[in-house]
RNA sequence: UGGGGUGUCGCCAAGCGGUAAGGCAGCGGCUUUUGGAGCCGCCAUUCGGAGGUUCGAAUCCUUCCACCCCAGCCA
């Protein structure tokens, strides 16, 4: 919503296009996977990149498989792709591809560029390519296989492809420049033999193309308009544009932008992978993770996700978005769509001391002040309650507004009720806090227009439904935790209190036929989702996040201000 | 010390030679049966630094500085 009125740098290129008709005023992106791990919230902004823009402009996006490394892919991986891109509400209709499928056509490119003289079957191996590669500063030198006779390498690549030869033993290069100043221009390898077993060619290849020589070739074959990519790809154009130049075919415009960082998080898959293997989260799915996944099982809405980036914008200087910018998003969404119930996670009994004992009232609450077609339901009220622990003090602090002994505060939708005392055990601790109620009060409002400053929620001890709570808090407490100290890597970042597990929650019966992935917000607490992990007499409730409190930052700052 | 990028408010980010949008955060106030939500207001004389061109520069030029990416038969 914010920033729709302007165009973002990848907007301005595309209108260009069109004005200079380019591309016959077609836009046609394209979202390009590798299978090799669960999508993440950096794949988000892609996806909303990508798809967004082919809706911007009546165009198309496609969903490509880049599974041209079967040693690190797997179908578990394009399973959860296609779920998590249908979740986040996207759509691509019938164009799933996968590069894989093109790998004929690969092999026929390759044989082209070979009798154009522009490619060669080299003998040597991984360390010598590095070394005949030079550095950064030198200029490599030529292979001595690099001047093979075109009618030789053709032979040798078919004899690759036969699988005479063992792994690492020949590669197909483009034929270059070796003293380029671009790395990548060096007589870059576009094919290696790989005896694997691919997850969906199974073994008709062992050899495959590298990411340099598919990706344009399948961006062509699509008839991609618009090919987007991180900005560490910026290098690999002039190698990407070789590419499609020499084969004369359909050339699609290649566009770098920054790739998204969120403070306190890690959006590296080598990172999150390790995380699922080392067993520091649950899974791909952890509440904690970054991951789509993750986020959906936190209860994240994926229309805050969509928001979110769409709010981050577009450019090609790298940035770190701070998470309180995700969240913002998550609330403001939640706010507007979830039910309110009460339900208290430290509890403390009230006991009210004029109530009669059997009695029970059954009150009417709103569902959702936000909605107002959302309707209201009846929560029992009754001699004995929860309430949360810190909603009470015996000396009250300044500004503290809520119970203490002597005051009188509101009851959600109940009643006033004055505090008249405490029963402590031999220890001093608190047991229970004892009140009376005024009846003229019911609903929550008083006939001689007295007020409450505060209003707590509460829970019915003899109807409330016992339910375990897991509390999220950030799952590294470093805004960057990439960065670490020689010798350390970024696990160190680790938060220890990242959950935190309540078993003693006790929540309004009306939950009794919540579903999995429902969400609710839990009055001045935060909004908590249904985890699967629940069962019909146990269930488990994930904090998805906390409301905005501005009493816990009023004590922050006061204790902050003492220190 | 080669090449490619980027530097505008605490965090994102517009701006494309005509005199610094917007969002988040923050800070005030109003309102409120969630210390939630909502509403109103405030919040960059200055655009990494220094020079220059121009009537006029965040935008053009020069120069310096900082940060990011590249030497996989990964993507």
């Amino acid at each position: 919503m914010k920033n729709e009125t302007n165009k973002n740098f990848i907007m301005l290129i595309i209108d260009e296009h069109n004005e200079n008709n380019r591309f016959n005023k077609q836009v046609h992106t394209r979202f390009p996977p590798e299978p090799n791990g669960y999508l993440h919230i950096g794949h988000a902004k892609s996806i909303n990149i990508n798809f967004g823009l082919a809706k911007e402009y009546g165009g198309l996006c496609n969903l490509r498989f880049d599974d041209t490394n079967p040693s690190k892919e797997d179908t578990e991986y394009v399973d959860s792709i296609m779920k998590d891109i249908k979740w986040l509400g996207f759509n691509w209709e019938d164009r799933i591809y996968y590069a894989s499928d093109y790998f004929e056509q690969f092999y026929k490119y390759a044989v082209k560029l070979m009798n154009k003289g522009l490619a060669y079957i080299d003998d040597l191996n991984a360390e010598e390519i590095r070394k005949y590669r030079g550095t950064l500063t030198e200029a490599g030198k030529d292979s001595p296989y690099r001047t093979r006779p075109i009618e030789e390498n053709l032979e040798l690549f078919e004899k690759m492809k036969n699988g005479e030869f063992p792994d690492g033993s020949k590669t197909l290069r483009a034929k270059i420049d070796m003293s380029s100043p671009n790395l990548n221009m060096r007589d870059p390898v576009i094919y290696r033999i790989l005896h694997a077993k691919h997850h969906r060619t199974g073994d008709t290849w062992c050899i495959y193309p590298m990411y340099d020589w598919a990706h344009p070739l399948s961006d062509s074959i699509e008839k991609i308009t618009h090919s987007i990519c991180t900005l560490e790809f910026k290098d690999h154009r002039p190698l990407y544009d070789w590419f499609l130049e020499k084969l004369e075919i359909h050339h699609s415009q290649q566009i770098e932008f920054a790739r998204l960082n969120l403070s306190y998080t890690i959006l590296s898959k080598r990172k999150l992978i390790m995380l699922v293997n080392k067993n520091i989260v649950s899974g791909w799915d952890d509440p904690r993770m970054p991951t789509i996944s993750g986020m959906r099982r936190r209860g994240y809405p994926p229309k805050a996700i969509r928001e979110f980036c769409s709010n981050i914008g577009v450019s090609t200087s790298n940035s770190l978005v701070d998470i309180e910018f995700l969240e913002y998003f998550v609330r403001e969404e939640l706010n507007k769509t979830s039910p309110r119930i009460m339900g208290v996670l430290n509890p403390i009994k009230v006991i009210i001391t004029n109530y009669p004992e059997d009695k029970v009232e059954y009150i009417d609450a709103v569902n959702n002040p936000e909605d107002t077609t959302s309707g209201t339901r009846k929560v029992p009220f009754s001699r004995e309650l929860y309430i949360e622990r810190e909603d009470f003090m015996e000396e009250p602090v300044k500004k503290f507004y809520r119970l203490s002994p002597g005051r009188e505060v509101r009851f959600r939708y109940a009643y006033f009720l004055t505090c008249t005392g405490v029963n402590k055990d031999e220890k001093g601790n608190i047991t229970e806090i004892l009140c009376t109620y005024d009846p003229e009060t019911k609903g929550g409002n008083a006939p001689d227009g007295r007020r409450s400053k505060a209003t707590l929620h509460w829970v019915s001890v003899k109807h409330a439904k016992k339910i375990t709570v897991r509390l999220y808090n950030k799952l590294f407490n470093q805004k960057d935790p990439s960065i670490t100290e020689e010798g350390e890597d970024f696990t160190i970042n680790l938060n220890p209190r990242s959950l935190e597990i309540l078993n003693e929650c006790y929540i309004e019966p009306s939950i009794e036929n919540a579903k999995t992935g429902d969400i609710y917000q839990l009055e001045r607490l935060g909004y908590f989702v249904l985890d699967k992990d629940s069962t019909p007499d146990n269930k488990i409730f994930n904090r998805t996040i906390t409301l905005r409190d501005t009493w816990k930052k009023i004590q922050k700052n006061n204790s902050q201000a003492h220190k």
